[in-house]
DNA sequence: ATTTGAATTTGCGCTTTAACAAACATGGTA
DNA sequence: TACCATGTTTGTTAAAGCGCAAATTCAAAT
């Protein structure tokens, strides 16, 4: 494999604070691969033996029950670490992680954890405030599940999704990788046919336009009306 | 105020590995005081001017919707920490924090956090395991909420409450502080009637006793077994 | 002792949304 | 090109649980 550029990682906010020569030894350490869509990065409850940078694509991260019942815990964007269950104090994995689309990932033995941690403190208080703002994240979403209706909470989900992976077309903002109403369903804790009905209706209103495994926000100013819960449709 | 003895914090996992002396200066520079039953001790929004050590009692950690709906995050048992905003990198505390009964707390300044982190690596690692266990905790709920039933939810809860809080009587499993339906409900996303009248059937069938504010688990099993899913009641 | 407010119980109607079912569309692959 | 797996739409039905209302109990305050 050829050497990485430093290049690469320098904007990363995990990564801020540290001299490129280090940075090009942390990607010395770094074993870098390609993840087709579609292929597990890593499984729920196996042994953590890594942890993982995204570098371009996307990955879906997902908590299955005891029932079989799968949700969505969060998408990955590029620039992200992930599988960080090394800083949680955990030994295995407490999600599965999947490419939704190619991507390139670093990865780094668990035991580098330390080693990176301990040379680089700015590192881990970036982590470590990349994990507050999960919780925080999290917590919102349970107040969200809590209080909001189905509607909202779908308007809610794709409107974040536009926001986070959004890409500008000329028609409106594309979501950046194909995601299914199951998808948002799962993120969103309802059915797959309760969503298709909500994205059908929002599509005649001309709040967007979607195709299978497409969506396209044309008019985001009206999903936030939704989102806020306001039931005149 | 009398000097705090090294022996009260001696036990908590997040001072694990700090020498008595170290922890001797940890207690002097902490501020100590008594919290009411009701009282709050930060409020969403605030600045977060300080965190915090729950040497006895309980906290209730709530958040406020814009629409004016709570929800209960977590309660916090004696020996944790708590309003830690700094270590997720946050300037305002982003919940309510109010004693459940009667509370002693200690407190440190918020740029005290720099100081003990810096000194004392091992409390800076237990700390964020902490984070970590609430969110791994967090998402857990995320995936109840999203996929079990209301009855489902409210036995889970009772249960945790109950394994986390539990005091031991003659009869059973009380947990140990005033909790009214409607926090119930709002620790699991219904409302405080379909709460009342869960208990109710509960009660009828011998799994628990319950007067104004106290719940007493007998029939935890018959819990365990509602709480996983089985419908006949 | 009385009052007042909070917590709880209970009934009933109704909305939301899940469940089931079936047809249909689409894109990749043999 | 035809087929197949996967994703989507849509209709119908039923149940879960919420909203509203009213009665009741209890505890604390005056």
């Amino acid at each position: 494999m050829s050497a990485l550029d430093v290049s690469l990682v320098a904007g990363i906010p995990s990564f801020r604070g540290i001299e490129a020569a280090d940075l090009k030894q942390l990607l010395t350490d770094a074993r870098s691969r390609r993840y087709e869509k579609g292929e597990a990065i890593f499984n729920q409850g196996g042994d953590a033996h890594s942890f993982f940078l995204l570098l371009d694509g996307y990955v879906r991260v997902s908590r299955l029950t005891a029932e079989g019942d799968q949700i969505i815990v969060r998408y990955i964007c590029s620039g992200e670490l992930f599988g960080i269950a090394q800083a949680l104090g955990l030994n295995k994995y407490p999600a599965n992680a999947v490419a939704a689309v190619d991507c390139i990932v670093l990865s780094w033995s668990d035991n580098y954890w330390n080693v990176i941690t301990k040379k680089h403190p700015t590192f881990a208080t970036n982590t470590y405030q990349t994990v507050g703002a999960r919780l925080q994240e999290s917590q919102e979403r349970l107040v969200e599940l809590s209080t909001e209706r189905v509607e909202q909470r779908v308007a809610n989900a794709v409107l974040n999704l536009a926001q986070q992976t959004g890409r500008k077309t000329d028609e409106g903002i594309l979501i950046d990788f194909p995601i299914s109403r199951k998808d948002i369903s799962e993120m969103t804790g309802t059915t797959l046919h309760t969503v298709s009905r909500l994205l059908s209706s929002w599509e005649q209103h001309g709040i967007l336009t979607s195709e299978r495994k497409r969506i396209t926000v044309l008019e985001g100013h009206q999903l936030a009306i939704i989102a806020a819960g306001d039931r005149s449709k």
